[in-house]
DNA sequence: GCACTACTGCGAGCAATATGCAATAAGACG
DNA sequence: CGTCTTATTGCATATTGCTCGCAGTAGTGC
């Protein structure tokens, strides 16, 4: 992956829809559940940073007895697949999004606001860890922490 | 804080032996207790990355009956003193180090290999997080998850 | 020493996530 | 359409990393 905004696999490279996905799933041999569905769906709906839960709570709105651990693994299994990615921005629990649509995080350690970060920033950094380490930074996963330019001031 | 290496806490600059730390929680009100006494040696010792549960066991080994939760409590009091940080190297438990020897990390995601990296390097994504959001980061607090050279290689 | 109270050990509690198991239901096949 | 196979589920329970309330202990100023 690296800065490269493409996804790691390409069989869910251009999966557009909640349809794709589960096309996808059952490529793979997956079968369609009806908590499955609602899963996909409320990850391409509720388009953002939903964590397990919020997305559990989704899913139960339409189909109530659906258990959490239950998302946990369809989670799982769509992250393996390559189509959803989970980031962590705080001490808080995970935050679940389509892997298209990864970017980086920054988020602040006073206040909590969090700022969406076009993967291009990251690219010096990205370069220059290559060219140090060879290590290919993912700058997706975990949230830069520092503090907003409100903090910042209010501080000062 | 930002890229800039000094702690933040004024009282907390220029601690530099585990006595000096002591001094510091002794002018604060605290107590010099053993237990305390203990983890900030074993901060000094082990320089490294060392988890609550290492610290715990490194304390214990002199003195078999302090608590995890009394080195969490500790540890808790050293970062409020601005004397040590905790770093989130993966999904595992918090490492815990002097403040003052702070310093990035990147993660492999594969093997988990684990690479210290100098601030300079951030000090580029510092700037253009600083001009285009008003973000100060601080690069110290979660790992830049990636692919170490290794696994780079082996995965090609 | 003595009193005062910070600190401790302990056990319980908590949030986030994982897992073993028996029951259920996709979906391939006839 | 019925049957069979087995992926998936719901539930309960476990695990991990960390926090908290409480009653007893032990630093420190006097």
């Amino acid at each position: 992956m690296g800065t490269d905004p493409t996804t790691r696999d390409p069989a869910a490279a251009g999966v557009g829809s909640a349809e794709d996905v589960l096309d996808l799933v059952r490529r793979h041999g997956g079968r369609v559940t009806s908590a499955r569905k609602l899963l996909v769906h409320a990850l391409f709906d509720g388009r953002g940073h939903q964590s397990a839960e919020d997305l559990a709570a989704a899913v139960q709105a339409q189909a109530p007895d659906v258990h959490l651990s239950t998302i946990y693994r369809n989670l799982d299994e769509l992250e393996h697949l390559g189509v959803v990615t989970h980031a962590h921005l705080g001490h808080g629990p995970a935050t679940y999004h389509l892997a298209a649509e990864a970017h980086g995080h920054f988020v602040c350690e006073e206040c909590g606001a969090m700022v969406e970060v076009p993967d291009t920033l990251f690219s010096g950094l990205s370069r220059t860890a290559r060219a140090h380490f060879g290590f290919e930074i993912d700058p997706h996963h975990f949230a830069v922490l520092g503090r907003c330019a409100a903090c910042t001031a209010r501080d000062a």
